[in-house]
Parts: structure tokens; C-alpha cells; sequence
DNA sequence: CGAGACCGGGTAACTAGCCT
DNA sequence: AGGCTAGTTACCCGGTCTCG
């Protein structure tokens, strides 16, 4: 297995978190891989085999080849049917919505084809050159071709909502709503339009987000001696609270997920920076 | 039987639709 | 954009379950 991360050019670094590429070679029984919710819209090219992804127990589709996965809420799973090689592009919350017509709402929770989001030829024609490119520091300066012209008014992220997922990550989510509005020169309800608009989710969903991937890294780097201590590490309230929100998110709970090896490994894979 | 893991219900906080 | 309000979700705290 071949994971790596890279960073963007300077002028999309206030909205790309990072590139990441992923190798594995084909496996007689591919195991399928959870991929937990981490704040970030994500655009990526299928390479190499198809991959699945699992809407139900038995039932799945085949991922499109150039997609762009929007906020998530509840956990994937997917699964290689081959090789796996993907390139893809993770962008901060508030990232994406700047490259696109339609609402950021609207890609929420599922996979989109970039020709449903760009103009179709165009979209076609990226995916080609991308296929195409000999390696990834080539596909990296296609992509950031094609961001860069896509890119109306590069400063066009609200500082507002920046701010308020600034708190929300510093936090670990565990600012009120409340609290952040009244630090800022914005109502309430304004605020949630914003996030409408810039994000794809609501305030709060996100902070829920930030906090459980505080939780998930806790876990899997510091090897817990027990999991009430990361609950109130993370700041979670109780440990009732940490298990709910960690089986909303995650699909399992917290002692089953670090029993698992292959949980572990690929939360590690996807939540990397 | 004690400690950690987990579940459920009432209330406070949040979200979203609609009106101005 | 701001304000009101109904419906939804999270928080908090009570409890049970499991295992040594």
C-alpha cells in the first residue's frame, strides 16, 4: 500500500487542505473500508479498478471515476473490486462551494460526477488528461489549471463562516452556536445560511464532526487506557454522549472500532492531513 | 459489587420555513 | 437580511448491562 499526501500551490492553499494519492495492489478478498466523516469536500479520480460503495448491507453502486464527495454525515463503506489508484483532492469545509453553480447542500452525503457539475466537455476533458497524466505532479498541475480558471473571485470565502469553523476545529466543536454568533456582527439565522451555502452542512453537524475526529485521533494515537478518559478529553459531556455520536458517525462503537485492525487502518489512511 | 460501557427520555439548543 | 415559530436534534442525567 502506497499513501501519500501533497501540498497545494500557494494561491489555492486558502482552500485545498491537500492532495493525497492512494496504491494498493489487488487483493483476493479486499476488505471494505470504512471511511468516517471529517469536515472535508473531496474530489477524486478512479485510476485504477472500479470501487464500490455500499448504500445498504448487500446493496451498492459502482463510484463514478471523477466525483466529488461532499459533506458526509454518516459513515462509507467502500470496497475495491481490483487495484486500487486514486488521486484526489481534499478541500477545507468551506473550499469548494467557490468552483460551483449549484448549492454545496446539494452534494451532501453521496457522490457526484464532476460533469454534473461542470460544464460537460470540459469535464470530460479534465477527466481525460488527468487519466492520462504520466504521475501525480503532473496531475496536480491539471487540476490546479482547471481550479484556477473555474475560480471567479478567489476572495470570496466569508470571513465569518472561515472564523466560526476556525473555533469549531480549535474548540473540538464544543463552542455553542450561541457563544460564536455573539462574537460576531452576524444573527443567528444568517449564520446558518452562510454555512448553507459555503459548507453544505450546518454549524453544529460540523463541530459535531470536528469533535469526533479530535476523539478518533486521540484513540488511535495515544492507544487509551480507557475510553471514558477520551470522552472528556474531546469534550464530550459524558461518555453516553461520546458513544452516540461516535455510532452516528462511525457506524460502530468506540471499543468494537479500536478492536478492529482494519477499522484502525483505514481511518488512519482516510483521515490523515 | 465496582468500574467502565452503553441506552433512553425530558428539556434546552439548534435548524429551517415563512413572513416582512 | 432579520424575526418568529414549529419541528428536530443535542445535551444532560438518570438508569441498566457486562465483565473481572
Amino acid at each position: 500500500m502506497n499513501y501519500q499526501t501533497l501540498q497545494p500551490h500557494a494561491d489555492l492553499a486558502s482552500l485545498i487542505k491537500c492532495y493525497w494519492t492512494l496504491e494498493i495492489p489487488a487483493q483476493m478478498e479486499a476488505p471494505k473500508q470504512r471511511i468516517v466523516p471529517d469536515g472535508c469536500i473531496e474530489m477524486a479520480f478512479i485510476l485504477g479498478d472500479d470501487i464500490k460503495r455500499y448504500t445498504s448491507d448487500t446493496n451498492f453502486i459502482i463510484q463514478p471515476r471523477a466525483m466529488v464527495i461532499g459533506q458526509i454525515t454518516q459513515p462509507f463503506f467502500i470496497e475495491p473490486t481490483g487495484h486500487v489508484n486514486s488521486f484526489a483532492i481534499r478541500f477545507y469545509p468551506y473550499g469548494f462551494a467557490n468552483f460551483i453553480k449549484i448549492p454545496i447542500k446539494e452534494l451532501a452525503n453521496k457522490e457526484t460526477p464532476i460533469s454534473a457539475l461542470f460544464d460537460k466537455k470540459e469535464a470530460e476533458a479534465l477527466t481525460q488528461k488527468i487519466v492520462n497524466a504520466p504521475n501525480t505532479g503532473v496531475r496536480i498541475t491539471i487540476v490546479e489549471d482547471f481550479l484556477l480558471s473555474k475560480l471567479k473571485d478567489a476572495s470570496t470565502i466569508d470571513r465569518i463562516v472561515k472564523s466560526t469553523i476556525d473555533t469549531l476545529f480549535l474548540t473540538k466543536g464544543s463552542t455553542s452556536i450561541d457563544v460564536i454568533v455573539k462574537d460576531q456582527s452576524t444573527r443567528r439565522r444568517n449564520l446558518e445560511r452562510k454555512f448553507s451555502k459555503q459548507v453544505g452542512i450546518s454549524p453544529k453537524r460540523l463541530g459535531k464532526v470536528f469533535r469526533l475526529q479530535a476523539a478518533l485521533k486521540m484513540m488511535l494515537l495515544k492507544h487509551p487506557e480507557n475510553l471514558t478518559q477520551i470522552a472528556y478529553e474531546s469534550e464530550y459531556y459524558d461518555q453516553a454522549h461520546f458513544i452516540k455520536d461516535f455510532k452516528e458517525l462511525t457506524g460502530t462503537n468506540p471499543k468494537e472500532f479500536l478492536s478492529d485492525d482494519q477499522m484502525i487502518l483505514s481511518s488512519l489512511i482516510y483521515s490523515k492531513d
